[in-house]
DNA sequence: CACAATATCTATCAATTGATAGAATTTCAA
DNA sequence: TTGAAATTCTATCAATTGATAGATATTGTG
């Protein structure tokens, strides 16, 4: 599946205008593309869609106005942008794992093997969020447009939520010994892994008055409690 | 001076204006006034402050735009007069519950007690936020102020969340038998309130693939495994 | 009723914002 | 080096938005 070519934007083929005219481009011209890309992705994650200003994204990509038009089309298709590249980034760093387990999936699995594989996902997504403060302006972004969906919804839906929620929900059920039958098991791992992403408006908080030393230790320590006590 | 007694805005004496000269008004106003808040909440709720226009808001109030500023000064205090509101009807759904099992935890407790009361609070908390469709959008009011703080949020920050997680906390400590000192307590009451809050932008997604039926139950299942796993 | 306080509403303003036109500059392959 | 393609940038536009002025209407009390 996915794998698709260059991946600009998967969806929406027909939003683009004609933003640099065709073909490739200069050495310099890729390199101001990313930069707005990343500037974007920053200020859309600390402040959605529409309190970000395009001049904002301009003048921390050190660039201007115009060059947001002609490298994304307008501000829709910058974030879309952004979307697609949390989607991808995000598909390189847990996408092997997930396939992996959806393989095992397919056989029989035991529940002590699906307890693990399950721990294993969750705190790759623990550390997803918790570990590198580049990843935290785009965890906001995904808060942020499932909060109130937008243009970028559907591609952050169908990409990221969707199926981390249905792979979830079936280790669940695994690692459950058949406890729990598949609607309490999605129940479920919308529960989980919203524990985990709350942690990312959350951390500031904890960090005001525990500290932040150990946190990434503690997360995993509840949900290790959590997956062995599916079983029980 | 403002001045005025009956709680406008707790914080922040400065920033209004003379919004509705002085005293009590007729009662045709007062209806007004909730009309704006009750419309207001929805909008803000639905798409955050800044997208959110005022002209929305005055629509659906059926009033127009200058109602606004009579009654609340300007769209921020408008937004606050919300965040008000919020606190306002949470302390009075939950506030008694809260209040004695804060007395009950100055005594010592026993770590079974402790489990029910944790258990009476989060689903106190989860039906707070699953059973009334007027509160949904309270909650992602909530939601958005979390992701991006603005005006409102030191008033939700110190008259919600701070509170609730505190308490939440110390029953989780109490309910431990002492296995989980207080910041690990502290981290796990985010991430037990963070899976209650995560259901109301996840809620519209199990209902796609999942139904409506049941939820709350399947909800406070999953809660009281949690709970019971606390003190293993 | 009268009349002051309260409330409503139309019209309009200034600021911000996303977007574009079109000139000027830079890149790099031949 | 040269010149066409690609990129950058200044100036400007039209639409939206929050806010206000000020005229008009409504309320309720004496």
């Amino acid at each position: 599946m996915s794998s698709d070519m260059t991946s600009k934007s998967a969806l929406s083929p027909s939003s683009a205008r004609q933003m640099r005219a065709s073909a490739q481009g200069y050495k310099k011209g890729e390199e101001t593309r990313r930069r707005i890309l990343s500037a974007a992705s920053e200020i859309f994650g600390e402040r959605g869609f529409a309190s970000a200003t395009t001049r904002m994204i301009a003048q921390k990509a050190e660039t201007n106005l115009p060059a947001l038009t002609y490298y994304f089309g307008n501000k829709e298709g910058l974030y879309r942008a952004c979307a697609d590249e949390i989607v991808a980034d995000y598909h390189k760093s847990v996408g092997q794992l997930a396939e992996q387990i959806a393989a095992m999936l397919a056989t029989n699995m035991d529940a002590k093997t699906a307890q693990t594989l399950l721990f294993d996902l969750l705190s790759n997504l623990a550390r997803f969020l918790l570990t590198s403060p580049d990843t935290e302006s785009r965890a906001l972004f995904i808060q942020h447009e499932m909060a109130s969906p937008g243009a970028a919804f559907e591609i952050l839906y169908s990409q990221l939520w969707n199926p981390g929620i249905a792979l979830t929900a079936m280790l669940i059920r695994a690692a459950s010994n058949g406890k729990i039958d598949e609607r309490a098991a999605w129940v479920r791992a919308v529960m989980m892994i919203g524990s985990l992403t709350s942690l990312i408006s959350g951390r500031p908080i904890i960090t005001r008055t525990a500290g932040d030393h150990d946190l990434e230790i503690l997360v995993l320590d509840a949900l290790n409690d959590q997956i062995l006590s599916l079983a029980r």
